[in-house]
Formats: C-alpha cells, sequence, structure tokens
DNA sequence: GCGCTTCATGCCATATTGTGGAACGCCGTG
DNA sequence: CACGGCGTTCCACAATATGGCATGAAGCGC
C-alpha cells in the first residue's frame, strides 16, 4: 500500500526534523507538494502529527505516538531487566552500554543506552538503526538465529561500510560460528569507523535470541589485549539480563 | 487518505493488544480479512510492526517506533522544564503527578509521570489518552483555549463515563469558568470511578494552553477539607513550571 | 485416520481512492 | 506595484486499494 507506506517514511522525517515544513519536505523526497501536503493533514488528523504553536506551518510529532509501545519495551521485560545490569557494567568499564533488538528488516535498532563520562565517546540515540551484517550487536543476534533464516538473509553480495565490512556470506557464516563458540562477537570499523563495539546476545527461553547488550569505545582507547576480558564481562552481564527477564 | 487512516487506527490497536491476530482485529474493526491482512503486512514492511518470534500469527509493534517516540517528547521543551517541579510535588505529597498535553482529537496524551509510594496508587502509562471533557487535565485546558474553539467542540451531548460526567455543554461551560476563576480543576469520578484528580494549566507567553500538570489520588485518600490547599500547590507547580518553560 | 471447522493467506475484477499538475491567495521584497 | 516563494485547494484521470472468494494449513472431535 504506497500511502500508508509513504506515510511513515514521512513521519519518520518529520521526527527527524522537526519542526519542518511542507517545502522542505517535498525537497526531501521529490515528491508533489499536493502529495506531501495531504499525507501531513491526514496525520495530523489522526494525532500523530501537529502544527507548530509559534509558526503553524512548521509540523512536529505529535503525543498520539506515545500510545503506541514496541513489544520489546512492554512492562517487565527486557528493557526492565537490562536497566541495572547495563549500569553496572558501565560503572565495571566507565564506557557507552547499548542495548538493541534486531527489526522485521534486516537492521538492529537501539533500545536503550547508559553513558560513560568521557570527554571523547561513540554516541548512538535511541531508535538509531545499524545493518544486522556489519555490527556486533547484529552478529551477536544473528549467530543465535536458525540456520535458515540466515541463509534466506545472507544471499548474493552484502552490503559494504568500509574496508572491514564482511559482504561475502560464506565469510560472514564462519565469523557467526566463532562469535557461538566465544559467546561474544566483536565489531572494529566494519559499520562506523574509529568505532569499536563487543557484544553478546540475551537469548529467551528456548534459545531464541531477543537482543543484544554492547559495549561501544572509541578506537583510540581499545586495547587489543584486554579483548578477552572486556568480552567475558560483556557476555556476562548478557547472561545475567537473560537470567532476570526469565523469571 | 482513508488506507492511511485507517493503518494508524490498526496500528494504535496492536499496540493495545498485541500480540493479537488478523482475525481479532478483523473483529475490533469489522472489516474484510484481507484489508486487514493487507494493512499487517505492509506495516511490518516498514518495520513498525513484526511477527511474534512464539507465534508468528500474532503481531506486535516493532522497534522502528522508537525512531519517532523520542520526538515526540523532546518536541515539547516542556517535558525538560517540567521535570524538576513534579518531583518536587511528588515529594510534597507523595502523590502521582502527572504530565498532560491535549492532541488534534480531543483527548489528553500522558506525557510524563512520577510516581509515589503508597501500595495504593492511582496508574496512567505514559501515552494513555483520555477525554478532553472529562478529566482534570482536560478542564484546565479547555478553561484557556479562545472560546470560539470550546464552542466548536462542545456540541450536542458529550459522552458520559458515570454519574458524575459533565454532559451537558452549557453545564461544561459554566465549569470551566469556575476553573478560571479558582486557578484549578478538579475531576472526582467524572472519567475513571475511584479516582480524583486536581490539575492546573501550563500556558504559553501569549495564554495558549500547552499542558496540564496534575496530581492524582485514590478515592479513599482524598479529603476534601484540603482541596483548597491542594489546588494551591498544583497551581504553583504550573506556574513554575511556565516560567521556567519560559525563559 | 478422516472429515469438519477455524484461521491466515493469496487472487483478481471492479470502482473507489489517491494522484499530481495547475491555479489560487497570502506575504514579504526589490 | 509587480514579482517570487510558499502553503493550500481543486479536479479529471487512472492507478490503487478494496473485499468477496478460493486456497491451504492447523487444530479438534468422532
Amino acid at each position: 500500500m504506497k500511502s500508508v507506506t509513504r506515510s511513515l517514511r514521512i513521519l519518520e522525517a518529520v521526527a527527524q526534523h522537526q519542526p519542518v515544513t511542507v517545502g522542505e519536505l517535498t525537497k526531501l523526497f521529490g515528491l508533489p507538494k499536493s502529495t506531501v501536503q495531504r499525507t501531513l493533514v491526514t496525520l495530523n488528523e489522526a494525532g500523530w502529527l501537529r502544527a507548530n504553536r509559534k509558526d503553524t506551518t512548521r509540523w512536529e510529532i505529535g503525543a498520539r505516538v506515545l500510545a503506541v509501545r514496541p513489544a520489546a519495551l512492554q512492562g517487565s521485560s527486557l528493557f526492565a531487566a537490562a536497566r541495572e545490569p547495563m549500569i553496572r557494567l558501565r560503572d565495571a568499564l566507565n564506557e557507552t552500554i547499548h542495548l538493541s533488538v534486531p527489526d522485521a528488516l534486516h537492521s538492529m535498532v537501539v533500545v536503550d543506552r547508559v553513558d560513560c563520562d568521557h570527554a571523547v565517546r561513540t554516541f548512538h540515540a535511541i531508535g538509531d538503526t545499524s545493518p544486522l551484517h556489519a555490527t556486533a550487536t547484529g552478529h551477536a543476534v544473528l549467530a543465535h538465529l536458525p540456520k535458515s533464516e540466515v541463509d534466506e538473509f545472507a544471499t548474493g553480495t552484502l552490503e559494504g561500510y568500509g574496508e572491514e565490512t564482511i559482504t561475502d556470506p560464506k565469510e560472514l557464516r564462519t565469523e557467526l560460528r566463532r562469535v557461538r563458540e566465544r559467546g561474544y562477537a566483536v565489531n572494529h570499523n566494519q559499520y562506523l569507523q574509529g568505532v569499536c563495539a563487543i557484544a553478546a546476545p540475551v537469548l529467551d527461553g528456548d534459545g531464541v535470541p531477543l537482543a543484544a547488550v554492547a559495549v561501544s569505545l572509541p578506537d583510540s582507547r581499545f586495547e587489543p589485549g584486554r579483548l578477552a576480558e572486556l568480552g567475558q564481562v560483556v557476555t556476562d552481564t548478557a547472561a545475567e539480563i537473560t537470567a532476570r527477564h526469565l523469571r
């Protein structure tokens, strides 16, 4: 359904650029003015958008969006289970900690974050997405999916983002085996340059991967000699979240 | 745009009932199966929905929503301005405090909450909506809207939710005058039974109502003799939020 | 094990619905 | 005062979503 898909795209764009005008959005999407205009009015009538109070030609996200909460955040699930262990991990390492979940189409989405206090630190906003095949959290999740799902996903040539990105499905599969063996995934310059991340999966009772916790730090502070140690504490944290989540 | 409006309704219904099946949604909306099905698939492809991992015929909200959610909060810089005063108000009364904003369609939406520590307390989740004409926060906002907007809204018979709901537009208007005079609004059993709330508006520089702060408590703890006192502290808090928001 | 019901999913002719080019009206500027 | 930029409205056309029906899979009782 074309109009629905487009409306959601426009909604996301408004969230990114708010408060934004019709004209700015038409340029962004290359669509006819009237089409964008109509979409904005519809979204407004549904309460998902609203006109800015000061400048009524500018649009921003309406409060109605708050009524829609992802399953991953509901009640006492993951989100609540993860908070404390994440804070402890941050305290132990003084590096930024992320919780990410896989989404419908081959992305990891940042769901929660606990910041470190270094002046130089990595930054991913809540809601940011990154490709499954090129991030530590993505690998942590992929490594625990049924082979059939990985096969379906890892086909052809995967998109590259730099020298280090694994673009060959075969190579990806051997990397995933390594991740399973040692329990954690490592990403160094595969997606964002200058960033290093170490991630471990949070699993369901049945071994289904629900999310991944990661520590993320700038190149400049990464000491290869400490990798095993970091991998261990991240894995322990993920295990603790899993345990808390199950009970 | 019919399909867009309907898709958003369905999205909200999924959020409310997740994880939910196609059949349940068709009953809920009285729409043809194929229409609902198609909508779900479209929303899924956009990442806003996903199939439940255990039971793939059940749908739940996808993580993509998170890309938009934070914008709904930061959109109103109110959120930041209100936090501290709300916490102080909670500390003073040890009752639950809410911040709500009006949305496009005659509802108030809960935007933030600070909890008390009583075992028995009222509960409204962030994102919950309630009707403008039957809540304290709604009255606080309505009382400061231009008369034309109130007239447009308060027409015919308003929906009732119990004995106490004001359903007559005329009666509502006199109540709103009282709210303006004393500065705060009171709701006792108008919408939810057993709940009492006292709210005051947060205004713009131009006197336009942006939101309302409310203290909300169970019947059992409400002492009518303390109403004036409670009204005063809530009004003071609202005034403080207004002041912080302006500078 | 076999028919029966229930439910999700796929198909396709139809007309309803959204499309987008063009025109309008408002406002600030040269 | 004319011009250009911008948001908004209009309307004939056809692309698009619709929903009744058919299919297929899964659960249940006999």
